[in-house]
DNA sequence: TCAATATATTTGTATATACAAGTATTATGT
DNA sequence: ACATAATACTTGTATATACAAATATATTGA
């Protein structure tokens, strides 16, 4: 029994009027085809877009990479053990400083990281519509900056 | 060091243009703030919502709270058994159906967990404006209602 | 110059959720 | 009426993320 269970529309819940609802379960279902999405690099989305700002920024430090993400530091942490681990990353240490660098590995991957990001978003306006697509991000932004949470 | 290390907006980032990363930065927001409306019963809003569902629908059965709540059926036996522990639930079995019940400490619960809901929209709609939360709200169920994933 | 504080990162552990496989029951087609 | 398939749920395990405490270094004010 997989996703396939969920049969209900979520604006036919009981709690399609709960901010905390709504919000979440949309969330999982964008982490879903964003899941898919990376399949083809063999990465999660939250890695592919630290891996990301690591190739794109060599030497980027750990709190840098918290405030893109919208991470917590030990979040941070526990993705780029996994990015070492595959040798997409390696870090130096200078003092309590640590700098980020990709591998040759990880630029040779770029052009194929990019494709999935475009992927993605083609998936997104295609199901949603390229104004619906602009408009919810948009609004999600605006809401986002006014949570101080 | 805790949120607060989060300063930068979330429009600000690289990503801010991403479907999945902003949605899901906007779900941990919201996340939070429910967590912290659900303290004062002591439980996650999920637990909450379930408690909620099986008080006013006593009797219901397990494949129904997983359409009502977009949770898997795992997920929700997950729920299930904390709140069993916690004694504000019981489940009888007939056959392979599973009904769940809410136990008399739970119904006296009943006034203080509608408080909660009441409280996390207060919230929403004093942070964001009534107009602001509403719009969002509609525009991210009709979102979610376009995936099948 | 050194104790107190602040900053950057990691580690141990916890929560929220899911997938896949397993179990038990019911329905169905021949 | 019985084998096969479908349904409902649970269990084992995995992923994504976080909090709090620990560590290590850097800054600051007396």
């Amino acid at each position: 029994m997989s996703l396939l269970c969920i049969v209900k529309k979520i604006s036919e819940s009981h709690y399609s009027k709960c901010m905390y609802f709504v919000s979440n379960a949309l969330a999982r279902k964008m982490e879903k085809m964003a899941l898919e999405s990376w399949k083809k690099v063999n990465l999660s989305p939250s890695h592919a877009y630290l891996l990301l700002l690591v190739i794109e920024n060599p030497g980027i430090q750990p709190m840098e990479l918290c405030e893109e993400l919208q991470l917590q530091p030990s979040t941070i942490t526990r993705l780029m053990e996994k990015l070492e681990l595959k040798k997409l990353i390696a870090r130096t240490f200078e003092g309590r400083l640590t700098n980020v660098y990709p591998t040759p590995k990880a630029k040779e991957l770029l052009p194929k990281l990019k494709q999935c990001v475009a992927d993605f978003s083609e998936s997104c306006i295609s199901i949603l519509g390229k104004e619906e697509s602009l408009k919810l991000i948009q609004n999600m932004n605006r809401v986002s900056d006014k949570l101080t949470y």
